[in-house]
DNA sequence: CTACTCATGTAACACGTTACATGATTTC
DNA sequence: GAAATCATGTAACGTGTTACATGAGTAG
């Protein structure tokens, strides 16, 4: 659970009432974490009852009143806690999309076109939207936020090339039916995967980046000349 | 809810046993989208009530009896109308070491290396892991499922990229504290960028990228001299 | 002799969404 | 006059994880 930690991360800086809160999250955090209402306000009163907060009311006539939270020692140490914690687990993508795709062979290419296409109207409305923000927060925020919000352009950019590809692919019949989605072959090439991934010792392939990161080189650079190159998976990105 | 649909479509190529189901999850699907014993059977059970898949049970001696489940017309109806939905929700990346990131201010230079350093042998043991998966099923899969592989990959070299900037950034001391992390300026920002996202008309860059890809051209290209180029954020990714 | 595979499940919990409720004030 | 903003919340539901239980067979 992070919603409670980076509650308390916001509050280092001050008090904050509920609604502020709310608005936070809902206007800045969102673009990588979204909490609802019916989440968050029970989340304080725990929070609250747990001291990790503590809480001031202040009387308002017109309407609700306001509650104002500040954060405890207990809670300041709770937070330093685990924004020190290493993050050791890869967090998969849960993409319905991505589901989909997997199946897109039951589909006739007509379909999957029009598929592929409204997910690249979807992500070129998304890109817009992440540049701006980007762009009206330059200057405002701290470099590490500014860095969110390249990621964020980054990896739908990276989307739409992918989405790109599919299309080609299909436009250039490349694609043949294979028959059942499910073979036994499957299972068992995933499981050698899976043996791999628990087992820790690291392969060679492993190593060898490892070598280059700590002589300093960048990780994921390219050596190769420009011309001989293989086209590259993510060519052509702008910025 | 994608669970359900997804294990009609694998049950579309034939009839499966819960166990079967579950193998191919964990060791195939597992890469986009995983499920535990404790959520898979229960929901085998449920679909059998629906009457979207159909039982037959197999006695075994020795063990536990095997449940050999079909789809039925109706499920396979329900899948076929899942399958063409169109997907329009743009699906947010809800990351913990995202939301850390959003509070490396909080954290000293050495604190923050030692983060992105451990998240970038995470990554690099992933890139591994998805690469030889990916090497492996090479012609015994769909090119749609070859292409979740690749997303995959891609994902994952993004990430090591973006978290190679971010080293750069510290070492070259591009880090200046900037106060509290919350503004009120922020949250009116974030406001307007809100009302563009629910506006249904699109702006002007989002109408450019509409008709580059309307007019068939590739839409994420960048079309200046590689010479003259902003290095840009996609940069030296090898494939 | 330990641990894993095959094969199914349950119960308790944690996380998260949606819809609803209140009620005054301000903006279109 | 409708709708949004401010400000708090509850109840019902849906999704998903973890830990546990059973019990025979097999591989190291």
């Amino acid at each position: 659970m992070a919603l409670r930690e980076s509650i308390l991360g916001l509050l280092c800086d001050g008090p904050m009432t509920g609604y502020e809160i709310k608005q936070f999250f809902r206007n800045v955090i969102r673009n990588f974490w979204s909490v609802s209402d019916g989440q968050l306000y029970p989340t304080l009163k725990k929070m609250h009852a747990e001291d990790l907060i503590s809480l001031r009311v202040v009387r308002q006539d017109s309407t609700a009143n306001k509650h104002v939270y500040s954060i405890s020692e207990k809670g300041r140490g709770q937070f330093e806690k685990w924004l020190r914690e290493p993050v050791t687990k890869f967090e998969e993508l849960k993409e319905p999309f991505v589901l989909k795709v997997f199946f897109f062979d039951k589909l006739s290419h007509e379909e999957v076109i029009r598929h592929l296409r409204s997910q690249l109207d979807l992500h070129a409305r998304i890109l817009d939207e992440f540049r701006s923000i980007r762009d009206s927060y330059k200057g405002r925020i701290t470099a590490f936020q500014g860095m969110i919000g390249d990621m964020g352009v980054l990896y739908v950019e990276v989307r739409m090339l992918w989405i790109n590809r599919m299309i080609d692919m299909v436009h250039k019949g490349l694609i043949e039916k294979k028959g059942a989605l499910y073979t036994e072959e499957m299972v068992e090439i995933g499981k050698k995967f899976l043996e791999e991934i628990f087992s820790e010792k690291p392969s060679q392939e492993f190593q060898k980046w490892l070598r280059k990161l700590q002589s300093g080189l960048p990780v994921v650079a390219d050596k190769r000349p420009r011309s001989k190159q293989v086209r590259s998976m993510a060519d052509g990105l702008s910025r």
